[in-house]
DNA sequence: TCTGGGGTCCTAGGACCC
DNA sequence: TCTGGGGTCCTAGGACCC
């Protein structure tokens, strides 16, 4: 039985974006590179190595990436190459095993407990799978293997860059214990200070802590869990397939007065994006969070749940209006910088059915309609952008358009699919006690 | 001269029901 | 005359991940 071996692989693509570019563009081969973000603002979405060296990072703003390294180069993002490549790297993975888990845009984790047989051990598996994306594609890739995905994910963090790290089954403990905390899933910023504030850096001196003290650090589930982690208890398998419980999009702004002008275009635009994926899925919500962000980076959120669910950009836009203006003006009416909104509690029934007649939060409104005629108006865009394409028609008046910050490419290929698949796990036909 | 956009999960308090 | 306990749902905020 393969089952004790390190089968579960952790696939991690380098520095993607900024690969990426430098894959594209020979010139910027070697050189320390920004995709994204401007020496004066913006922020870095993805750094090369060469600017990893001088301390830049992805999710830094450009004017402190520029001070750190004089000599950076920024790119403007080549979006639609990042989902193409990135596609070609998953269907390398995929000749391995079908039981891959794709995480992110450049990350996935695969079980090849049962392709042992026809491909190797699982660390000959990875290195073709290193020496494929290399050699096909050209972009470096990371992988850790290990006997679970934590584990695995340790592993591959630890390689970067470009390399391969095997976690033999029985050296887990001498592995781990010498790790920061912080390479464990889950523990951010916050929860490394806490720890630290009581001398606990190491995953070896978080085994040694007794769990109260744990859990009165980083309180009950996050204690709880950690220390599954750090005990080498994760019991997770490879998930090919699993669904959303949330759709949303958000917008920053810029500093903008709040005038009810602008909310209604944002939000319009904001609910037309997520309405568009909502219908793609035959998916509607009953939950609809708003989150206005403030100057000086304070942030709130409001929510209402509504007794059906609801889909039609209509009707998202006009419960997010409420929402956003009662925020507002609680705060006082300050500027804002960011609009956001969210739907959750996601019914799979299709949504066709859905918001029959559902009462318009404020009937004497002109745009108020029958949940007929919602959905007809939305059918007319789809319509439209089927034959035309997706800028075909909007909502993003020049109001708007001002403050945007980012390309429509880079939020598509944010968008996660919103899988409706029957989720299938590695393992389903094996005894279930295979792992503790 | 200040920070993107997409998500997940947890916590704590309150409302409400039985 | 003021008193129980459990369960569920909702809201707002926060930490974290890619």
């Amino acid at each position: 039985m393969p089952v004790s071996g390190a089968t579960i692989l952790h696939a991690d693509l380098d520095a993607f974006y900024a690969s990426v570019e430098q894959l594209l563009d020979p010139a910027l081969r070697g050189r320390p590179i920004a995709v994204g973000g401007r020496p004066t603002g913006g922020v870095v979405l993805a750094a090369s190595y060469e600017a990893k060296a001088f301390g830049v990072q992805g999710g830094m703003p450009g004017w402190r990436a520029a001070r750190l390294c004089p000599e950076l180069t920024f790119v403007r993002g080549s979006f639609r190459e990042y989902q193409r490549l990135g596609d070609a790297v998953m269907t390398v993975l995929a000749d391995v095993t079908p039981l891959v888990e794709r995480v992110s845009i450049d990350e996935a984790f695969l079980d090849v407990a049962g392709s042992t047989h026809l491909f190797g051990a699982p660390e000959h598996i990875a290195r073709t799978i290193r020496a494929r994306v290399r050699e096909e594609i050209g972009l470096p890739i990371s992988v850790g293997a290990a006997r679970t995905k934590h584990l695995a994910k340790i592993a591959s963090q630890v390689a970067k860059p470009d390399g391969l790290v095997v976690v033999t089954p029985g050296t887990e403990r001498e592995f781990l214990d010498p790790l920061p905390v912080g390479l464990i899933w889950g523990v951010g910023p916050v929860h490394q200070a806490r720890l630290a504030s009581h001398g606990i850096t190491t995953i070896g001196q978080l085994t040694a802590t007794p769990s109260s003290t744990v859990e009165r650090l980083v309180g009950h589930a996050v204690g709880h869990k950690l220390l599954a982690m750090a005990h080498d208890e994760d019991t997770r398998r490879v998930v090919t397939a699993r669904r959303s419980r949330s759709v949303g999009a958000q917008s920053a702004l810029g500093r903008r007065s709040p005038e009810p002008e602008l909310l209604r275009a944002v939000l319009s635009h904001l609910a037309d994006r997520v309405s568009r994926r909502l219908r793609a899925t035959g998916t509607a919500g009953r939950t609809i969070t708003v989150r206005v962000r403030f100057a000086g980076m304070r942030s709130v959120t409001r929510a209402r749940t509504l007794s059906q669910p609801v889909a039609t950009t209509l009707t998202l836009t006009e419960v997010a209006e409420q929402l956003a203006t009662g925020a507002i003006e609680e705060a006082g009416r300050p500027e804002i910088t960011l609009l956001g909104m969210s739907v959750s509690k996601l019914d799979q029934q299709h949504a066709l059915q859905l918001e029959l007649e559902l009462p318009p939060p404020d009937p004497w409104r002109p745009g108020s309609r029958t949940g007929a005629s919602r959905r007809a108006v939305d059918g007319q865009m789809d319509a439209i952008r089927e034959r035309f394409g997706t800028d075909a028609v909007g909502y993003l008046p020049a109001l708007m358009r001002r403050g945007q910050t980012v390309p429509d490419e880079f939020r598509e290929l944010a968008e996660r699919e919103l899988d409706t698949g029957p989720t299938t796990r590695a393992g389903d036909d094996q005894p279930s006690e295979r792992r503790a």
